[in-house]
DNA sequence: ATCCGAATGAGACTCAATCTCAAAATGGAA
DNA sequence: TTCCATTTTGAGATTGAGTCTCATTCGGAT
């Protein structure tokens, strides 16, 4: 990844040709701070909460820039809501999700992502993106 | 995996003390006779193009018993609309989608599969299922 | 300060999936 | 075979996440 780490939102505006507006900051910086995975309707109740004046719209719209230019990770848990965490680093990580606790947590493996890349190739693609989650439950002590 | 192989779909409705009627046949027929990826949508029209009245409700509650019992394989896309696939072996494979042509294929790879059960168990957890997709690009030459 | 294209928001809309409940079908009992 | 308690079905209503519409408001270049 060459993305530089540290990337500010009004550049990314910019680079997108919008216009900085006061909901897009809100929403940049409820989601900025908390790491949970959250979906949207939290995050816009939470904009809401802390008195800006935002739509669900305006939140979904911006949520879509965020993510498209990696500051926002959404990912697909199987209940048919999308959850959003920052991307505060650039670090690639997956989730394991307890099916009795529903907690989520985050892992990383090297070997993991090497063997992905190549199982793309040997088939003849190229790996863009994946989606890779572990349904777990705790083992028995 | 303990399960037979071939499962009697009678069976299996009388193990979930369900009755045995056309309508669900016709869903497992419609689903088991082709190896397609296919959304709920398709498969109730196909049943209903085969002179089979049949409604939108039973085919998903019906999938849902197949689901359950390990004869039919979901599988989010994430495009909104879940993909079946009939599970006729037990044998399991992931999935690579090209987000250029929209294809589908299915691969497995043994040493992944190693790799995730050591990864949950590595953090306390017993692997119990896992959604894995690849999206990719065909090669330049 | 002006101006005009972009952004916003309330609520309509979409669409997959689920739910409702009256009517029909199933299958065990007799 | 008939009966009937119980389950299943289906038409259409409902849900809910996400998207779209369009009149109004706002940003920012000049």
């Amino acid at each position: 990844m060459t993305d530089s780490l540290i990337r500010n939102f009004k550049e990314i505006l910019r680079k997108e040709g919008l216009r900085y507006t006061k909901q897009r900051q809100a929403v940049w910086d409820e989601i900025q701070s908390s790491q949970e995975h959250r979906d949207a309707e939290d995050i816009y109740m939470s904009i809401r909460n802390n008195g800006v004046k935002v739509s669900r719209a305006t939140v979904y719209r911006t949520i879509d820039v965020l993510v498209k230019n990696r500051m926002v990770r959404k990912m697909d848990v199987g209940d048919g809501r999308n959850r959003y965490e920052p991307r505060l680093d650039d670090a690639h990580h997956d989730h394991m999700i307890c099916i009795e606790t529903g907690k989520i947590i985050e892992f990383y493996n090297e070997e993991l992502e090497d063997l992905q890349e190549k199982i793309a190739e040997e088939n003849g693609y190229m790996l863009v993106r994946h989606i890779h989650q572990l349904f777990v439950k705790p083992l028995k002590k």
